[in-house]
DNA sequence: GTAACTGCAAATCCTTTGCTATGGA
DNA sequence: TCCATAGCAAAGGATTTGCAGTTAC
């Protein structure tokens, strides 16, 4: 099948794009904020085909099932006081692949980390 | 409000402890199956209940959400071919707490890690 | 005894689907 | 042109809630 590239999909993609991560209520909200006419079942639509395509992936941080683009391979940080997702490379986490070990003797391919805790800002808001 | 000790929530918690991990689909099954004149509603309560309590816990596994009983501290591995959960110990991980160190201006107070592979009993099928 | 709890059925919420019209290539 | 896609409304499925009867303590 051969998909094109409509107005409503790129909005989505693009939307995502700005928000970083998002809930399905979280984008819905923003896409039908600031353009309108675009209906529920043409964002679940779009969001399912994103995800087929590879361009959109589901993730679920701290509870809560978020949308983000596709990007290269991250890790998430969560602050637990204000909600903020941020994204974290390997590099800042200190993690090279040659640190990948298999496990007993179940072989290890992959894996993601959430790290949890109180990002710069909050720590910052809390002290003044 | 005192809680009481009711039959129905005994089962709710002892079925996910006897399960591992499962999601509300697989416990509910499992319970339905195996006793008899427990709502749906009971369980979803009891399950509300005991995350409440603190006796159980939702997570998110290779995109699907499954209960677990709380445990001491664990990571989780996932095998992408028959989607078996296992818990790996910091130990069995290789990863002691004086490793987390904070990320950039970010405080780290904890961290989940999902692994992903295939595991042993699969490695060994796929070769027989 | 009494308030927390259960079962049932209805309600709710989020997401998906069927259908017809529309528009991108 | 023509088929993938949009909008709308209805359907679906999972979970929650209201209520009256039940039970743990």
């Amino acid at each position: 099948m051969i998909r094109r590239n409509t107005n409503q999909r790129q909005i989505v993609y693009e939307s995502l794009r700005i928000l970083g991560h998002a809930s399905s209520e979280n984008l819905i909200q923003y896409i039908q904020s600031n353009y309108s006419n675009i209906s529920l079942a043409t964002i679940y639509r779009n969001l399912t085909i994103l995800m087929d395509e590879n361009m959109v992936k589901k993730v679920k941080l701290d509870g809560i099932d978020v949308y983000e683009t596709v990007k290269a391979k991250h890790y998430h940080y969560v602050c637990k006081h204000c909600g903020e997702i941020i994204d974290i490379t390997p590099a800042e986490a200190g993690i090279s692949s040659s640190m990948i070990k298999n496990i007993n003797l179940d072989r290890v391919d992959d894996f993601d980390i959430t790290f949890y805790g109180m990002c710069h800002k909050c720590q910052k808001n809390i002290i003044n």
